[in-house]
DNA sequence: CGCGTTTGACCCGCGC
DNA sequence: GCGCGGGTCAAACGCG
Protein backbone atom coordinates (compact mmCIF):
# COMPACT_ATOMS: atom_id res chain seq x y z
CA UNK A 1 0.00 0.00 0.00
CA UNK A 2 2.84 2.22 0.76
CA UNK A 3 4.31 1.23 -2.34
CA UNK A 4 1.44 1.44 -3.97
CA UNK A 5 0.64 5.17 -2.99
CA UNK A 6 4.47 6.03 -4.04
CA UNK A 7 5.26 4.40 -7.23
CA UNK A 8 8.64 5.73 -8.64
CA UNK A 9 7.74 9.31 -7.34
CA UNK A 10 11.17 11.08 -7.67
CA UNK A 11 11.34 14.39 -5.93
CA UNK A 12 11.49 17.61 -8.57
CA UNK A 13 15.02 16.74 -10.27
CA UNK A 14 16.90 19.90 -9.56
CA UNK A 15 18.31 19.41 -12.96
CA UNK A 16 14.70 19.83 -14.41
CA UNK A 17 14.61 23.27 -15.92
CA UNK A 18 11.53 25.54 -15.97
CA UNK A 19 11.28 25.44 -20.42
CA UNK A 20 10.62 29.24 -20.23
CA UNK A 21 10.90 29.95 -23.52
CA UNK A 22 9.16 33.49 -23.34
CA UNK A 23 12.15 35.81 -24.15
CA UNK A 24 11.95 36.53 -20.40
CA UNK A 25 14.71 35.85 -17.70
CA UNK A 26 12.99 36.73 -14.82
CA UNK A 27 12.70 33.79 -12.22
CA UNK A 28 9.03 34.99 -11.63
CA UNK A 29 8.20 33.96 -14.81
CA UNK A 30 7.71 30.31 -13.87
CA UNK A 31 5.62 31.11 -11.34
CA UNK A 32 3.76 33.47 -13.34
CA UNK A 33 3.57 30.72 -16.18
CA UNK A 34 2.46 28.53 -13.66
CA UNK A 35 0.09 31.01 -12.77
CA UNK A 36 -1.41 30.71 -16.48
CA UNK A 37 -1.67 26.71 -15.73
CA UNK A 38 -3.60 27.93 -13.10
CA UNK A 39 -5.97 28.82 -15.30
CA UNK A 40 -6.57 25.21 -16.07
CA UNK A 41 -6.23 24.34 -12.05
CA UNK A 42 -8.86 26.54 -11.16
CA UNK A 43 -11.19 24.75 -14.20
CA UNK A 44 -9.90 21.60 -13.12
CA UNK A 45 -11.43 22.81 -9.29
CA UNK A 46 -14.51 23.78 -11.03
CA UNK A 47 -13.93 20.65 -12.86
CA UNK A 48 -13.93 18.11 -9.66
CA UNK A 49 -15.95 20.61 -7.83
CA UNK A 50 -18.77 18.88 -5.73
CA UNK A 51 -17.61 15.90 -6.93
CA UNK A 52 -15.76 12.96 -5.71
CA UNK A 53 -11.86 13.87 -5.49
CA UNK A 54 -11.24 16.08 -2.43
CA UNK A 55 -7.47 15.48 -2.89
CA UNK A 56 -7.57 17.18 -6.53
CA UNK A 57 -9.97 20.05 -4.56
CA UNK A 58 -6.80 20.41 -2.62
CA UNK A 59 -4.62 20.28 -5.05
CA UNK A 60 -6.57 23.04 -7.00
CA UNK A 61 -7.48 25.14 -3.87
CA UNK A 62 -3.48 25.06 -2.97
CA UNK A 63 -2.80 26.41 -6.55
CA UNK A 64 -5.60 29.12 -6.22
CA UNK A 65 -4.77 30.63 -2.98
CA UNK A 66 -0.84 31.41 -4.59
CA UNK A 67 -2.16 31.89 -8.07
CA UNK A 68 -5.17 33.13 -9.42
CA UNK A 69 -6.52 34.24 -12.82
CA UNK A 70 -4.98 37.53 -13.15
CA UNK A 71 -1.53 35.76 -13.31
CA UNK A 72 -2.44 34.74 -16.32
CA UNK A 73 -3.20 38.03 -17.48
CA UNK A 74 0.15 38.90 -15.35
CA UNK A 75 2.02 36.75 -17.63
CA UNK A 76 0.94 38.05 -20.46
CA UNK A 77 1.74 41.52 -19.81
CA UNK A 78 5.21 39.93 -18.27
CA UNK A 79 6.62 39.49 -21.71
CA UNK A 80 5.19 42.62 -23.22
CA UNK A 81 6.48 44.67 -20.11
CA UNK A 82 9.66 43.50 -20.41
CA UNK A 83 9.46 44.20 -24.09
CA UNK A 84 7.91 47.93 -23.07
CA UNK A 85 10.22 48.71 -20.74
CA UNK A 86 12.84 48.40 -22.81
CA UNK A 87 11.30 50.70 -24.75
CA UNK A 88 10.74 53.00 -21.79
CA UNK A 89 14.65 52.83 -21.27
CA UNK A 90 14.98 53.56 -24.85
CA UNK A 91 13.15 56.95 -24.29
CA UNK A 92 15.62 57.74 -21.54
CA UNK A 93 18.87 56.58 -23.30
CA UNK A 94 18.12 58.41 -26.28
CA UNK A 95 17.24 61.82 -24.66
CA UNK A 96 20.57 63.29 -25.74
CA UNK A 97 20.13 61.94 -29.09
CA UNK A 98 19.22 63.92 -31.88
CA UNK A 99 16.00 61.96 -32.95
CA UNK A 100 14.06 61.66 -30.28
CA UNK A 101 10.92 62.20 -31.81
CA UNK A 102 11.90 59.26 -34.04
CA UNK A 103 12.12 56.88 -31.25
CA UNK A 104 9.72 58.38 -29.42
CA UNK A 105 7.62 57.17 -32.54
CA UNK A 106 8.81 54.01 -32.86
CA UNK A 107 8.40 53.26 -29.17
CA UNK A 108 4.89 54.38 -30.06
CA UNK A 109 4.48 51.87 -32.87
CA UNK A 110 5.89 48.71 -30.82
CA UNK A 111 3.43 49.67 -28.24
CA UNK A 112 0.94 49.49 -30.94
CA UNK A 113 1.96 46.75 -32.15
CA UNK A 114 2.56 44.81 -28.80
CA UNK A 115 -1.24 45.87 -28.19
CA UNK A 116 -2.54 44.73 -31.23
CA UNK A 117 -0.56 40.90 -29.60
CA UNK A 118 -1.93 41.64 -26.44
CA UNK A 119 -5.27 41.75 -28.11
CA UNK A 120 -4.76 38.61 -29.96
CA UNK A 121 -3.23 36.67 -27.40
CA UNK A 122 -6.33 37.46 -25.02
CA UNK A 123 -8.90 36.59 -27.92
CA UNK A 124 -6.59 33.57 -27.98
CA UNK A 125 -7.04 33.02 -24.12
CA UNK A 126 -10.94 33.99 -23.89
CA UNK A 127 -11.33 30.83 -26.76
CA UNK A 128 -9.24 28.68 -24.75
CA UNK A 129 -11.60 29.72 -21.72
CA UNK A 130 -14.22 28.94 -23.45
CA UNK A 131 -12.98 25.60 -25.12
CA UNK A 132 -12.18 24.46 -21.15
CA UNK A 133 -15.70 25.71 -19.87
CA UNK A 134 -16.89 23.60 -22.85
CA UNK A 135 -15.25 21.00 -21.94
CA UNK A 136 -15.44 21.24 -18.36
CA UNK A 137 -19.07 21.08 -18.99
CA UNK A 138 -19.26 17.97 -20.93
CA UNK A 139 -17.28 16.90 -18.41
CA UNK A 140 -19.47 17.30 -15.76
CA UNK A 141 -21.97 16.19 -17.15
CA UNK A 142 -20.66 12.75 -18.33
CA UNK A 143 -19.16 12.24 -14.87
CA UNK A 144 -22.85 12.90 -13.13
CA UNK A 145 -24.04 10.46 -15.62
CA UNK A 146 -21.51 8.03 -14.99
CA UNK A 147 -21.95 8.39 -11.14
CA UNK A 148 -25.44 7.54 -11.78
CA UNK A 149 -24.88 4.76 -13.73
CA UNK A 150 -22.26 3.03 -11.16
CA UNK A 151 -25.30 3.76 -8.23
CA UNK A 152 -27.70 2.20 -10.35
CA UNK A 153 -24.88 -0.54 -11.15
CA UNK A 154 -24.67 -0.77 -7.47
CA UNK A 155 -28.26 -0.63 -6.30
CA UNK A 156 -29.10 -3.09 -8.62
CA UNK A 157 -26.34 -5.61 -7.64
CA UNK A 158 -26.25 -5.49 -3.68
CA UNK A 159 -26.93 -9.21 -3.77
CA UNK A 160 -24.42 -10.31 -5.71
CA UNK A 161 -21.82 -8.56 -3.60
CA UNK A 162 -22.79 -9.84 -0.34
CA UNK A 163 -22.52 -12.91 -2.35
CA UNK A 164 -19.11 -12.65 -3.10
CA UNK A 165 -18.06 -11.72 0.05
CA UNK A 166 -19.84 -14.52 1.64
CA UNK A 167 -17.98 -16.81 -0.79
CA UNK A 168 -14.88 -15.71 -0.33
CA UNK A 169 -15.48 -15.83 3.21
CA UNK A 170 -15.47 -12.00 3.39
CA UNK A 171 -12.33 -11.28 2.56
CA UNK A 172 -11.99 -8.81 0.21
CA UNK A 173 -8.83 -7.37 1.38
CA UNK A 174 -6.31 -8.44 -1.52
CA UNK A 175 -8.41 -5.74 -3.31
CA UNK A 176 -7.03 -3.03 -1.06
CA UNK A 177 -3.86 -3.50 -2.20
CA UNK A 178 -4.12 -3.33 -5.50
CA UNK A 179 -2.16 -0.28 -6.51
CA UNK A 180 -3.69 2.93 -7.79
CA UNK A 181 -3.99 1.79 -11.25
CA UNK A 182 -5.86 -1.25 -10.14
CA UNK A 183 -8.23 0.03 -7.78
CA UNK A 184 -10.63 1.11 -10.41
CA UNK A 185 -11.03 -2.09 -11.68
CA UNK A 186 -11.11 -3.72 -9.02
CA UNK A 187 -13.87 -1.97 -7.75
CA UNK A 188 -15.68 -2.50 -10.82
CA UNK A 189 -14.87 -6.17 -10.05
CA UNK A 190 -16.30 -5.63 -6.54
CA UNK A 191 -19.31 -4.25 -8.17
CA UNK A 192 -19.98 -6.60 -10.18
CA UNK A 193 -18.16 -10.15 -8.79
CA UNK A 194 -16.12 -10.65 -11.71
CA UNK A 195 -12.56 -10.24 -12.36
CA UNK A 196 -12.28 -6.83 -13.96
CA UNK A 197 -9.43 -6.47 -16.28
CA UNK A 198 -8.81 -10.48 -16.10
CA UNK A 199 -9.25 -11.81 -19.51
CA UNK A 200 -8.94 -14.65 -21.07
CA UNK A 201 -9.87 -15.92 -24.36
CA UNK A 202 -13.26 -16.30 -23.26
CA UNK A 203 -12.67 -19.80 -22.24
CA UNK A 204 -10.50 -20.30 -19.18
CA UNK A 205 -12.51 -17.47 -17.92
CA UNK A 206 -10.84 -17.44 -14.38
CA UNK A 207 -8.72 -14.75 -14.38
CA UNK A 208 -9.55 -13.28 -11.42
CA UNK A 209 -8.73 -10.35 -9.43
CA UNK A 210 -9.92 -12.22 -6.81
CA UNK A 211 -7.65 -14.90 -5.38
CA UNK A 212 -10.44 -16.79 -4.00
CA UNK A 213 -12.18 -16.75 -7.00
CA UNK A 214 -9.23 -17.99 -8.63
CA UNK A 215 -8.92 -21.10 -6.51
CA UNK A 216 -12.74 -21.73 -7.46
CA UNK A 217 -11.82 -21.88 -10.99
CA UNK A 218 -8.92 -24.13 -10.27
CA UNK A 219 -11.15 -26.47 -8.37
CA UNK A 220 -13.48 -26.65 -11.41
CA UNK A 221 -10.53 -26.72 -13.75
CA UNK A 222 -8.38 -29.47 -11.96
CA UNK A 223 -11.64 -31.54 -12.37
CA UNK A 224 -11.28 -31.27 -16.11
CA UNK A 225 -11.33 -29.09 -18.67
CA UNK A 226 -13.77 -31.27 -20.34
CA UNK A 227 -16.48 -31.35 -17.77
CA UNK A 228 -16.01 -27.68 -16.70
CA UNK A 229 -19.89 -26.68 -17.12
CA UNK A 230 -19.90 -25.88 -13.42
CA UNK A 231 -16.99 -23.43 -14.21
CA UNK A 232 -17.77 -21.53 -17.03
CA UNK A 233 -20.95 -21.37 -14.83
CA UNK A 234 -19.21 -20.03 -12.04
CA UNK A 235 -16.57 -17.88 -13.89
CA UNK A 236 -18.00 -17.08 -17.14
CA UNK A 237 -20.69 -14.82 -17.50
CA UNK A 238 -19.35 -13.01 -21.09
CA UNK A 239 -21.26 -15.69 -23.11
CA UNK A 240 -19.60 -16.13 -26.54
CA UNK A 241 -21.86 -13.85 -28.33
CA UNK A 242 -22.25 -11.38 -24.96
CA UNK A 243 -18.96 -9.28 -25.60
CA UNK A 244 -18.12 -9.73 -29.16
CA UNK A 245 -20.84 -7.24 -30.51
CA UNK A 246 -21.99 -4.50 -27.96
CA UNK A 247 -25.63 -3.91 -28.18
CA UNK A 248 -26.63 -0.01 -27.25
CA UNK A 249 -28.98 0.36 -24.14
CA UNK A 250 -29.13 -3.41 -23.91
CA UNK A 251 -29.73 -4.18 -20.42
CA UNK A 252 -27.01 -6.90 -20.60
CA UNK A 253 -24.63 -3.37 -21.07
CA UNK A 254 -23.18 -4.46 -17.65
CA UNK A 255 -22.40 -7.57 -18.26
CA UNK A 256 -20.81 -6.87 -21.56
CA UNK A 257 -18.96 -3.68 -19.86
CA UNK A 258 -17.57 -6.50 -17.57
CA UNK A 259 -16.65 -8.89 -20.65
CA UNK A 260 -14.69 -5.72 -21.82
CA UNK A 261 -12.70 -5.27 -19.21
CA UNK A 262 -11.62 -8.62 -18.65
CA UNK A 263 -10.33 -8.98 -22.66
CA UNK A 264 -8.99 -5.66 -21.77
CA UNK A 265 -5.14 -6.23 -23.35
CA UNK A 266 -2.21 -4.00 -22.89
CA UNK A 267 0.19 -4.23 -25.37
CA UNK A 268 3.78 -2.69 -25.11
CA UNK A 269 6.40 -2.93 -27.95
CA UNK A 270 9.85 -1.97 -27.17
CA UNK A 271 12.98 -2.85 -28.51
CA UNK A 272 14.98 -4.96 -26.52
CA UNK A 273 17.73 -7.88 -26.79
CA UNK A 274 16.28 -9.12 -23.74
CA UNK A 275 14.09 -11.59 -23.49
CA UNK A 276 11.26 -10.01 -21.85
CA UNK A 277 10.96 -6.64 -20.46
CA UNK A 278 11.83 -5.85 -17.13
CA UNK A 279 8.38 -5.01 -15.16
CA UNK A 280 9.30 -5.84 -11.79
CA UNK A 281 7.00 -8.74 -11.14
CA UNK A 282 7.93 -12.08 -10.85
CA UNK A 283 7.11 -14.26 -13.95
CA UNK A 284 6.77 -18.07 -14.64
CA UNK A 285 6.13 -19.32 -17.98
CA UNK A 286 3.73 -21.59 -18.65
CA UNK A 287 3.54 -22.32 -22.13
CA UNK A 288 5.09 -21.15 -25.27
CA UNK A 289 3.17 -21.32 -28.82
CA UNK A 290 4.17 -21.09 -32.30
CA UNK A 291 1.72 -18.24 -33.56
CA UNK A 292 0.66 -17.79 -36.88
CA UNK A 293 2.00 -15.87 -39.06
CA UNK A 294 5.53 -15.08 -36.75
CA UNK A 295 8.48 -17.57 -36.85
CA UNK A 296 9.22 -16.57 -33.59
CA UNK A 297 7.17 -18.42 -30.51
CA UNK A 298 5.15 -17.25 -28.40
CA UNK A 299 5.48 -17.00 -24.66
CA UNK A 300 2.79 -17.43 -22.21
CA UNK A 301 4.12 -16.29 -18.46
CA UNK A 302 2.20 -15.91 -15.29
CA UNK A 303 2.54 -13.47 -12.17
CA UNK A 304 4.05 -15.85 -9.44
CA UNK A 305 4.31 -12.86 -6.72
CA UNK A 306 1.40 -14.04 -5.54
CA UNK A 307 -0.44 -17.21 -5.21
CA UNK A 308 -3.63 -17.19 -7.47
CA UNK A 309 -2.69 -13.90 -9.04
CA UNK A 310 -4.22 -13.52 -12.45
CA UNK A 311 -1.79 -11.30 -14.41
CA UNK A 312 -0.38 -13.19 -17.35
CA UNK A 313 1.37 -12.03 -20.23
CA UNK A 314 2.89 -12.90 -23.46
CA UNK A 315 5.97 -12.19 -25.25
CA UNK A 316 6.39 -12.56 -28.97
CA UNK A 317 9.01 -11.25 -31.20
CA UNK A 318 7.85 -8.86 -34.23
CA UNK A 319 8.21 -10.84 -37.24
CA UNK A 320 9.08 -7.78 -38.97
CA UNK A 321 11.49 -6.56 -36.38
CA UNK A 322 12.73 -8.56 -34.47
CA UNK A 323 14.62 -6.53 -32.25
CA UNK A 324 10.98 -5.21 -30.92
CA UNK A 325 9.76 -7.07 -28.24
CA UNK A 326 5.95 -7.38 -27.80
CA UNK A 327 4.59 -7.76 -24.26
CA UNK A 328 0.96 -8.14 -23.87
CA UNK A 329 -0.56 -7.83 -20.24
CA UNK A 330 -4.07 -9.37 -19.26
CA UNK A 331 -5.12 -8.54 -15.83
CA UNK A 332 -4.90 -7.47 -12.34
CA UNK A 333 -2.18 -8.14 -9.93
CA UNK A 334 -4.29 -8.71 -6.82
CA UNK A 335 -0.94 -8.59 -4.25
CA UNK A 336 0.93 -5.64 -3.73
CA UNK A 337 3.39 -4.40 -6.30
CA UNK A 338 7.10 -3.25 -5.87
CA UNK A 339 7.53 -0.03 -7.05
CA UNK A 340 9.02 -1.04 -10.28
CA UNK A 341 5.94 -3.20 -10.63
CA UNK A 342 3.67 -0.96 -10.26
CA UNK A 343 4.62 1.05 -13.91
CA UNK A 344 3.37 -2.22 -15.68
CA UNK A 345 0.55 -2.22 -12.96
CA UNK A 346 -0.65 0.93 -13.67
CA UNK A 347 0.10 0.65 -17.05
CA UNK A 348 -2.52 -2.33 -18.32
CA UNK A 349 -4.99 -0.94 -15.50
CA UNK A 350 -5.00 2.11 -17.11
CA UNK A 351 -5.30 1.54 -20.48
CA UNK A 352 -7.67 -1.12 -19.78
CA UNK A 353 -10.51 1.42 -17.82
CA UNK A 354 -9.70 3.55 -21.14
CA UNK A 355 -10.48 1.19 -23.23
CA UNK A 356 -13.15 0.36 -21.55
CA UNK A 357 -14.13 4.19 -21.51
CA UNK A 358 -14.02 3.59 -25.07
CA UNK A 359 -15.15 -0.13 -26.13
CA UNK A 360 -18.21 0.20 -23.38
CA UNK A 361 -20.96 -0.79 -24.82
CA UNK A 362 -22.73 2.39 -22.98
CA UNK A 363 -23.17 5.40 -24.84
CA UNK A 364 -21.72 6.71 -21.85
CA UNK A 365 -18.91 5.06 -22.50
CA UNK A 366 -18.22 6.24 -25.88
CA UNK A 367 -18.93 9.59 -24.90
CA UNK A 368 -16.42 9.65 -22.55
CA UNK A 369 -13.80 8.43 -25.38
CA UNK A 370 -15.16 10.67 -27.38
CA UNK A 371 -15.38 13.13 -25.60
CA UNK A 372 -12.21 13.36 -24.11
CA UNK A 373 -10.26 12.67 -27.80
CA UNK A 374 -12.58 14.72 -30.07
CA UNK A 375 -11.96 17.78 -26.97
CA UNK A 376 -8.96 17.37 -25.79
CA UNK A 377 -6.32 15.06 -27.21
CA UNK A 378 -6.71 16.10 -30.76
CA UNK A 379 -3.26 14.77 -31.74
CA UNK A 380 -3.07 12.08 -33.38
CA UNK A 381 -0.15 9.43 -33.83
CA UNK A 382 0.83 5.99 -34.58
CA UNK A 383 2.81 5.48 -31.15
CA UNK A 384 -0.07 3.79 -29.46
CA UNK A 385 -3.09 2.62 -30.36
CA UNK A 386 -6.09 0.78 -29.69
CA UNK A 387 -7.62 -1.80 -31.59
CA UNK A 388 -11.17 -2.06 -31.40
CA UNK A 389 -10.87 -5.09 -34.58
CA UNK A 390 -8.83 -7.29 -32.91
CA UNK A 391 -10.46 -10.30 -30.82
CA UNK A 392 -9.66 -8.52 -27.96
CA UNK A 393 -9.45 -4.45 -26.91
CA UNK A 394 -6.01 -4.06 -27.08
CA UNK A 395 -3.75 -0.71 -26.58
CA UNK A 396 -1.26 -0.68 -28.51
CA UNK A 397 2.12 1.19 -26.76
CA UNK A 398 4.60 1.57 -29.54
CA UNK A 399 8.17 2.40 -27.32
CA UNK A 400 10.01 1.73 -30.52
CA UNK A 401 8.75 4.82 -32.58
CA UNK A 402 10.66 8.09 -32.98
CA UNK A 403 8.90 10.53 -30.48
CA UNK A 404 6.23 12.18 -33.30
CA UNK A 405 7.38 15.76 -33.58
CA UNK A 406 4.54 17.05 -34.15
CA UNK A 407 3.90 16.05 -30.16
CA UNK A 408 5.84 18.04 -27.49
CA UNK A 409 9.02 18.86 -28.28
CA UNK A 410 10.90 19.51 -25.05
CA UNK A 411 14.26 21.93 -25.05
CA UNK A 412 17.38 19.35 -24.86
CA UNK A 413 17.74 18.29 -21.41
CA UNK A 414 14.44 19.55 -19.93
CA UNK A 415 12.37 16.76 -18.20
CA UNK A 416 15.26 14.47 -18.60
CA UNK A 417 14.13 11.08 -17.32
CA UNK A 418 16.10 10.16 -14.15
CA UNK A 419 14.95 6.96 -13.67
CA UNK A 420 14.59 7.67 -9.93
CA UNK A 421 12.85 4.30 -8.91
CA UNK A 422 14.77 2.80 -6.27
CA UNK A 423 15.51 -0.84 -6.93
CA UNK A 424 12.71 -3.35 -6.54
CA UNK A 425 13.23 -5.26 -3.34
CA UNK A 426 13.65 -8.08 -5.57
CA UNK A 427 15.87 -6.87 -8.19
CA UNK A 428 19.66 -6.43 -8.31
CA UNK A 429 20.88 -3.27 -9.61
CA UNK A 430 22.68 -4.82 -12.76
CA UNK A 431 18.98 -5.95 -13.59
CA UNK A 432 17.31 -2.65 -14.16
CA UNK A 433 17.01 -0.52 -16.72
CA UNK A 434 14.74 2.64 -17.41
CA UNK A 435 12.61 0.41 -19.95
CA UNK A 436 10.41 -0.98 -17.43
CA UNK A 437 9.87 2.57 -16.17
CA UNK A 438 8.50 3.49 -19.49
CA UNK A 439 5.35 1.64 -18.91
CA UNK A 440 4.52 3.54 -16.09
CA UNK A 441 4.88 6.82 -17.99
CA UNK A 442 2.17 5.51 -20.30
CA UNK A 443 0.68 3.87 -17.51
CA UNK A 444 0.56 7.46 -15.49
CA UNK A 445 -0.51 8.75 -19.04
CA UNK A 446 -3.14 6.09 -19.47
CA UNK A 447 -4.58 7.02 -16.09
CA UNK A 448 -4.71 10.54 -16.45
CA UNK A 449 -6.52 10.07 -19.55
CA UNK A 450 -8.81 7.44 -18.01
CA UNK A 451 -9.37 9.76 -15.32
CA UNK A 452 -10.43 12.26 -16.95
CA UNK A 453 -12.58 9.85 -19.05
CA UNK A 454 -14.37 9.80 -15.94
CA UNK A 455 -13.82 6.27 -15.14
CA UNK A 456 -11.48 6.85 -12.39
CA UNK A 457 -14.18 8.19 -10.57
CA UNK A 458 -16.02 5.84 -9.50
CA UNK A 459 -12.73 4.38 -8.52
CA UNK A 460 -12.73 7.58 -6.37
CA UNK A 461 -15.93 7.12 -4.87
CA UNK A 462 -14.96 3.47 -3.99
CA UNK A 463 -11.26 3.67 -2.97
CA UNK A 464 -11.58 6.74 -0.61
CA UNK A 465 -8.92 5.12 1.59
CA UNK A 466 -6.59 6.23 -1.38
CA UNK A 467 -7.21 9.49 -1.31
CA UNK A 468 -5.14 10.39 1.06
CA UNK A 469 -2.14 8.71 -0.35
CA UNK A 470 -2.56 10.76 -3.34
CA UNK A 471 -3.12 14.03 -1.62
CA UNK A 472 0.09 13.75 -0.16
CA UNK A 473 1.84 12.71 -3.65
CA UNK A 474 -0.36 15.05 -5.43
CA UNK A 475 1.30 17.90 -3.45
CA UNK A 476 4.15 16.80 -3.96
CA UNK A 477 3.84 16.50 -7.93
CA UNK A 478 1.85 19.13 -8.32
CA UNK A 479 4.08 21.86 -8.82
CA UNK A 480 5.88 19.32 -11.18
CA UNK A 481 3.06 18.66 -13.00
CA UNK A 482 2.35 22.63 -13.99
CA UNK A 483 5.84 22.56 -14.82
CA UNK A 484 5.27 20.12 -16.65
CA UNK A 485 2.18 21.23 -18.71
CA UNK A 486 3.89 24.79 -19.15
CA UNK A 487 6.69 23.21 -20.55
CA UNK A 488 4.54 21.63 -22.72
CA UNK A 489 2.83 25.23 -23.32
CA UNK A 490 6.23 27.49 -23.65
CA UNK A 491 8.10 24.99 -25.73
CA UNK A 492 5.03 23.81 -28.17
CA UNK A 493 3.97 26.18 -30.95
CA UNK A 494 1.29 24.00 -31.34
CA UNK A 495 -0.20 25.31 -28.25
CA UNK A 496 -3.65 23.52 -29.22
CA UNK A 497 -1.59 20.63 -28.50
CA UNK A 498 0.31 21.91 -25.56
CA UNK A 499 -2.92 22.69 -24.07
CA UNK A 500 -4.01 19.11 -24.14
CA UNK A 501 -1.06 18.30 -22.71
CA UNK A 502 -1.58 20.47 -19.99
CA UNK A 503 -4.99 19.85 -19.03
CA UNK A 504 -4.10 16.11 -19.26
CA UNK A 505 -1.49 16.32 -16.90
CA UNK A 506 -3.38 18.68 -14.37
CA UNK A 507 -6.17 16.60 -14.50
CA UNK A 508 -4.29 13.50 -14.01
CA UNK A 509 -2.48 15.46 -11.54
CA UNK A 510 -4.91 14.94 -8.80
CA UNK A 511 -4.09 11.35 -8.68
CA UNK A 512 -1.08 10.82 -10.13
CA UNK A 513 2.76 10.49 -8.66
CA UNK A 514 3.46 12.55 -11.43
CA UNK A 515 5.87 10.24 -13.16
CA UNK A 516 4.45 11.71 -16.84
CA UNK A 517 4.79 14.60 -16.02
CA UNK A 518 8.35 14.34 -14.28
CA UNK A 519 9.99 11.78 -16.91
CA UNK A 520 8.48 13.78 -19.96
CA UNK A 521 6.37 11.36 -21.23
CA UNK A 522 3.19 13.55 -22.88
CA UNK A 523 0.22 11.62 -24.17
CA UNK A 524 -1.93 12.81 -27.01
CA UNK A 525 -5.03 11.00 -28.42
CA UNK A 526 -7.54 11.14 -31.17
CA UNK A 527 -10.92 9.78 -32.62
CA UNK A 528 -10.04 8.21 -35.99
CA UNK A 529 -12.86 7.61 -38.44
CA UNK A 530 -13.34 4.45 -37.07
CA UNK A 531 -14.02 5.85 -34.15
CA UNK A 532 -11.48 4.51 -32.23
CA UNK A 533 -8.56 6.44 -30.28
CA UNK A 534 -5.62 6.79 -30.70
CA UNK A 535 -3.70 7.42 -28.07
CA UNK A 536 0.25 8.55 -28.25
CA UNK A 537 2.60 8.67 -25.67
CA UNK A 538 5.83 10.31 -26.69
CA UNK A 539 8.84 10.13 -23.81
CA UNK A 540 12.20 11.00 -23.98
CA UNK A 541 13.55 7.44 -23.48
CA UNK A 542 16.47 6.88 -25.04
CA UNK A 543 17.26 3.79 -24.58
CA UNK A 544 15.43 0.84 -23.84
CA UNK A 545 17.70 -1.64 -25.07
CA UNK A 546 17.87 -3.72 -22.27
CA UNK A 547 16.40 -4.74 -19.48
CA UNK A 548 18.09 -7.87 -18.44
CA UNK A 549 14.49 -9.30 -17.56
CA UNK A 550 14.37 -10.40 -13.70
CA UNK A 551 12.16 -12.95 -13.53
CA UNK A 552 12.46 -15.22 -11.20
CA UNK A 553 14.38 -17.26 -13.52
CA UNK A 554 15.78 -16.22 -16.75
CA UNK A 555 13.84 -17.59 -19.10
CA UNK A 556 15.53 -17.89 -22.37
CA UNK A 557 13.11 -16.78 -24.84
CA UNK A 558 13.51 -19.98 -27.56
CA UNK A 559 13.00 -18.03 -30.54
CA UNK A 560 16.24 -16.01 -29.87
C1' DC B 1 14.73 -31.87 -3.75
C1' DG B 2 12.43 -27.87 -5.07
C1' DC B 3 11.56 -24.76 -8.52
C1' DG B 4 11.10 -23.33 -13.09
C1' DT B 5 11.15 -24.44 -18.08
C1' DT B 6 10.00 -27.27 -21.95
C1' DT B 7 6.86 -29.32 -24.84
C1' DG B 8 3.28 -32.24 -26.50
C1' DA B 9 -1.48 -32.81 -25.64
C1' DC B 10 -5.72 -30.97 -24.89
C1' DC B 11 -9.59 -27.68 -24.91
C1' DC B 12 -12.16 -24.16 -26.91
C1' DG B 13 -13.84 -20.62 -30.10
C1' DC B 14 -14.36 -19.43 -34.59
C1' DG B 15 -14.67 -19.59 -39.52
C1' DC B 16 -15.73 -22.22 -43.44
C1' DG C 1 -18.99 -30.93 -38.62
C1' DC C 2 -14.31 -30.09 -39.32
C1' DG C 3 -10.04 -27.86 -39.21
C1' DC C 4 -7.31 -24.14 -37.58
C1' DG C 5 -5.30 -21.28 -34.28
C1' DG C 6 -4.89 -19.55 -29.63
C1' DG C 7 -4.41 -20.61 -24.95
C1' DT C 8 -3.56 -23.71 -21.10
C1' DC C 9 -2.25 -27.85 -18.71
C1' DA C 10 0.86 -31.01 -16.82
C1' DA C 11 4.39 -34.54 -17.15
C1' DA C 12 9.10 -34.63 -18.13
C1' DC C 13 13.24 -32.55 -17.73
C1' DG C 14 17.06 -29.44 -16.19
C1' DC C 15 19.37 -26.74 -12.93
C1' DG C 16 21.10 -25.05 -8.55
Amino acid sequence: MDDASTPNRSPPPPTIQFPVNLNCSNDEIPRRVIGEMDFFAEKNHKLVDGHVDDSVHANATDINDSIDRTALELNVNTGLNLLTTNTSSDQSSVDDGISSNMEDKRAKNELAVLQVELERMNTENQQLREMLSEVTSNYNTVQKHLVTLMQQQQDGKPEKNDEQKKSNGGLIVPRQFMDLGLAAAAAAEVDTDEPSLSSTEGRSHDWSGSPNVEVASKEFRSRKRGSSEEGRGIGREDSPDGNKVPRFNSSKTVDQTEATMRKARVSVRARSEAPMITDGCQWRKYGQKMAKGNPCPRAYYRCTMAAGCPVRKQVQRCAEDRTVLITTYEGNHNHPLPPAAMAMASTTSSAARMLLSGSMSSADGLMNSNFLTRTLLPCSSSMATISASAPFPTVTLDLTQTPNPLQFPRPEGQFQVPFPNPPPHNLPNSQLSPLPLLPQIFGQALYNQSKFSGLQMSHDIEQPQMSHQHQQGQQKSLADTVNAATAAIAANPNFTAALAAAITSIIGSSHSNNVANNSGANLTSATNSNGNVTTTTTTTSNSNSNGNNKISNSSNFAAN
